[in-house]
RNA sequence: GCUCCCUUCGUCUAGUGGUCAGGACACCGGCCUCUCACGCCGGUAACAGGAGUUCGAUCCUCCUAGGGAGCGCCA
């Protein structure tokens, strides 16, 4: 039987990391047997669903690259298909209709957290006979005896008791189909072999078996995967910062950095960190996830995310980068060309965020000097460094890194200076800060007119400090 | 409250009835070096607790503690 995984997302919000890491699981799965991947968009909660969260995980998954064979599937569209099954259920007795008051049920609710038990439907309109015409809801009639065995593939076998489950509501007052109704039947529908998904439904998989037998089928494999907690080992939530995929992108993280680090949460493959997309399709296995939660870490994110920046192609990152270069007011189609620009900051940067940041000097003059590169580096000593540096700049012929290079050896020579004495102060005359590529790249792509502009700024801003400390 | 699930360095994890309990991120040293970064070398750091099984338990069993999920006319 061919392979068929599905990620059913309820659009209530954004993709989250969770939810991106189960849709990768699923994925991953499909992919490495051969077989099919479906998008399903639970959107049975008409309160609650939009068009906008839609499109968000579509977003989302797309910018993964995690591409659907089937789908987006939406369950707003199958209402007659789960209407068929409920009436079904319903000539065979396996369902029931029932009137009980929200009162009635609140009451039931109460007696019985008082009395310490759990609460759940008492079965009171199991035998009652309701008009089809009068409201009511419509329960699923859900046997009293007997186990339900899970061979969860991440979980191993997991046991739940019949007499913990009750008559759970099917389709609601208003005519809806609820949740536990609809998911049994699309993953039958749609020929689903493995539900990979969050372990907060482990709980709801017994009684969909049981509805899944009762119209007399066999329950797929199930995968419960469980949930990604924040760095303080709390549920993730916004107040860690982001939780969604789309976040991710704005703060200059790679789609395959990202994916690098979801897998790698809670699944490992002997001692590998790194993971391409290839990798993971021949390496993953769903029964190797762990069965524990595990912590998000920004920290570990970061490094793959500088590991794909500083190994990926330049032109490819440059591509990328653009954007957040636009972010800052700079427009990137002028010179130095952007890819130059990369390749020098390549392993400068954590984020592609951070690498537009450090990169800002290239394109434009700094606003002011850092203060402690400034106090540090412009200093009176550094004068006359600089203003030889500026001199032999502005006569070279050839403004290219080993004529710039051959520069700062020559005055750092004729001065006794050792390079460091000379690189510094030019560096931050020309980049403002006390870091920087190397100096021959650094000034080769600010270009001949600019260095030399900031270099003059740089004199004039020594000059200011000496005449300040004289009077 | 009841049912189910989980527990190895701060974090992600490997691991076996006998290991100096391995790797990675982070952190701390050092090297490289015109700065930063990269890279390289080294270091700190963990089997939740208690019983039992066993010649021997991180590993098997039970209990406790802690964490999580579910118990909706939400999904």
């Amino acid at each position: 039987m061919t392979v068929k995984t599905r990620f059913a997302p309820s659009p209530t919000g954004y993709l989250h990391v969770g939810g991106a890491r189960t849709a990768l699981f699923s994925w991953l799965h499909a992919r490495k047997h051969g077989g099919k991947f479906v998008l399903r968009i639970e959107d049975t909660d008409l309160q609650r669903s939009t068009a906008e969260s839609i499109n968000a995980i579509l977003e989302g998954m797309t910018w993964l690259g995690l591409e659907y064979d089937d789908g987006p599937l939406y369950q707003t569209h199958r209402f007659e298909r789960y209407n068929e099954i409920i009436q079904r259920l319903l000539e065979d007795g396996l369902a029931y209709r029932c009137d009980c008051s929200q009162e009635r049920l609140d009451r039931l609710r109460e007696g019985q957290m008082q009395r310490k038990e759990k609460p759940r439907y008492d079965g009171h309109c199991r035998g009652r006979k309701i008009d089809a015409g009068s409201p009511h809801v419509v329960r699923f009639c859900n046997p009293d005896t007997g186990n339900i065995i899970v061979n969860d593939l991440v979980r191993g076998k997991v046991v739940f008791h019949n007499n913990e489950l009750d008559d759970l509501v099917i389709r609601r007052t208003d005519g809806s189909p609820t949740y536990n109704l609809t998911v049994v039947v699309d993953d039958l529908d749609m020929g689903i072999t493995t539900v990979i998904r969050g372990d907060d439904h482990l709980n709801n998989t017994p009684r969909q078996i049981n509805i899944l037998q009762s119209l007399g089928q066999e329950p797929p494999e199930y995968a419960h995967v469980p949930m990604i907690l924040g760095d303080d080992g709390a549920r993730l939530s916004k107040r860690h910062g982001a939780v969604s995929v789309m976040e991710y992108r704005r703060q200059g993280i790679l789609p395959e950095a990202l994916l690098n680090y979801l897998v790698r949460l809670g699944w490992s493959h002997g001692d590998q960190e790194i993971f391409p997309i290839d990798d993971m399709i021949e390496l993953f296995d769903i029964s190797d996830v762990n069965r524990a939660a595990s912590s998000f870490n920004t920290d570990k994110l970061l490094w793959l995310n500088q590991h794909y920046i500083k190994n990926d192609d330049p032109a490819r990152i440059a591509r990328l980068l653009s954007p957040h270069m636009g972010e800052l007011g700079i427009d990137p189609s002028v010179d130095p060309p952007l890819v130059d620009v990369v390749a020098a900051q390549q392993e400068r940067a954590q984020s592609l965020v951070e690498m537009a940041q450090i990169s800002a000097f290239f394109y434009q003059d700094f606003e002011e000097y850092d203060e402690t590169a400034a106090k540090k580096h412009l200093r009176p000593v550094a004068y006359d460094p600089l203003q030889r540096m500026r001199a032999a700049l502005e006569s070279l012929d050839r403004w290219e890194p080993e004529a710039l290079h051959q520069a700062v050896v020559d005055v750092s020579g004729a001065l006794d200076l050792k390079m460091g004495k000379v690189a510094q102060p030019l560096r931050v005359a020309v980049v403002g800060r006390a870091a920087s590529p190397g100096i021959d790249v650094t000034l080769h792509l600010v270009g001949r007119e600019a260095c030399l502009r900031r270099i003059d700024r740089a004199l004039d801003f020594i000059q200011k400090r000496m005449d300040e400390s004289a009077s």
